[in-house]
DNA sequence: TCAAAAGTGTTCGCTATACACCCATGG
DNA sequence: CCATGGGTGTATAGCGAACACTTTTGA
């Protein structure tokens, strides 16, 4: 017991969401916790904060032990401050989220059990992280009225269908695919290449890609989707 | 020095942005900083968060404290961390911003000396609350786009332009006159009163005020407010 | 030959936007 | 009587939403 305030000072932790896509569900990556308070339940990848490092810092390492991922796309959504969120002791959490391509991610180098679940069927959660999934996705969605965020989720190329059902599965509603398509094509955001695939055994679809220049400029003057 | 812990831990503040609006332009309470560091210097209302409160109930406290308001709206928007945010030692403050009518606002229990800034013309601030300033002004932007947020910051019964001057400081933007009053027409979030009232010593101007009805339900689903 | 998936329009109605007109008031 | 501010209307262009047609391919 060597740091001594005057005061009773809080533990402060930062908690990752990490949201990814597998061309069809938005998915989740959870970590099973091997020790006590809910030993053997899932819950967001996290840790506590260090005195050198921003809690942004704090975040990009744990995702990185977590996911191998480096400079990975993360995003502060809400500060958790409950008195009585952790059992042991009063811990505030900064909790932020990932958009990663779950082609990329590697096993952590922590030996803890990781998968990813479907964000429509997440198990019971350790501590409030049912709270912080909710408030995560919440987020989420507001963002992506904003700021076209599809790059971070999908792999280099994607079909419309793909980039669709991300859509869907992160705002839970239904579009109609022509309207989808015809409003992507006056966004002008999508470049055709001249690669297909045929992932349904039936007509081949084309492969797209993200017009990075139109990506970043709707990104900055704040692009609004509306559907 | 009572309080020890195996690992050292960070301060735990919270700060509050006090957005106001006197009809023309949009306000921002600052108090002036009676201790070192940054003496003199003005600053956003915050202090330590309690050990027995969460971070929302500590901002509430410090606003009542300082503007005699109870359970005025608030929202957390960001958790400040930068390691050397504070010179003395590591702070880090979790950021709300309140909404609040001017006229009701008090002046505080505290000795400290506080002062109504228009946003556009703030002062040199303490610690990185400039920072904290610009995110705040952001957030309350995104947040306009999807609630009506004028509720709150204005009296019970204004007129239409000083509606229309609410939305435009609040965005910076500058609408036409009569399609922000056709817009509201349309949205039927408004209730026209009896009175009037005579700003301008020209023609006179019908008082206005929220038909809350229709304002909780375009709150609840997320009402797109586009300009 | 038929069902399913994918590429490409077309039409319609709403609304954001630009702009015009009238009324009231004080100088 | 005119400048200023306030209340109300109208025309147009563009977009969201609904929907139709065609092609490809495997069963």
């Amino acid at each position: 017991m060597t740091y001594c305030y005057k005061y009773p000072h809080p533990s402060v932790t930062t908690d990752c969401v990490i949201f990814g896509f597998d061309g069809t569900k938005l998915k989740v990556l959870l970590v099973k916790r091997a020790l006590e308070p809910f030993q053997g339940r899932w819950a967001f990848p996290g840790g506590f904060m260090k005195m050198d490092e921003s809690a942004e810092e704090g975040a990009l390492r744990e995702l990185q032990e977590e996911t191998g991922l480096q400079g990975a796309y993360i995003r502060q959504f809400h500060t958790f401050t409950a008195p009585n969120r952790d059992p042991r002791e009063r811990v505030i959490t900064i909790a932020y989220y990932a958009l990663v391509r779950m082609q990329e991610v590697k096993g952590g180098d922590d030996a803890a059990e990781a998968r990813w679940f479907a964000s429509d069927d997440i198990p019971q959660l350790a501590f409030d992280h049912d709270q912080i999934l909710r408030k995560a996705t919440k987020a989420l969605r507001q963002q992506i009225h904003f700021e076209p965020v599809g790059f971070e989720l999908l792999p280099e190329e994607f079909t419309i269908k793909e980039l669709q059902n991300l859509y869907e599965a992160i705002l839970d509603v239904r579009f109609d695919r022509r309207n989808f398509y015809n409003k992507m094509k006056r966004l002008e955001m999508l470049e055709q290449t001249n690669e297909t695939v045929n992932p349904s055994n039936k007509k081949e679809a084309f492969l797209f890609r993200f017009n990075k220049a139109k990506y970043e400029e709707l990104k900055q003057k704040g692009f609004k989707l509306e559907f």
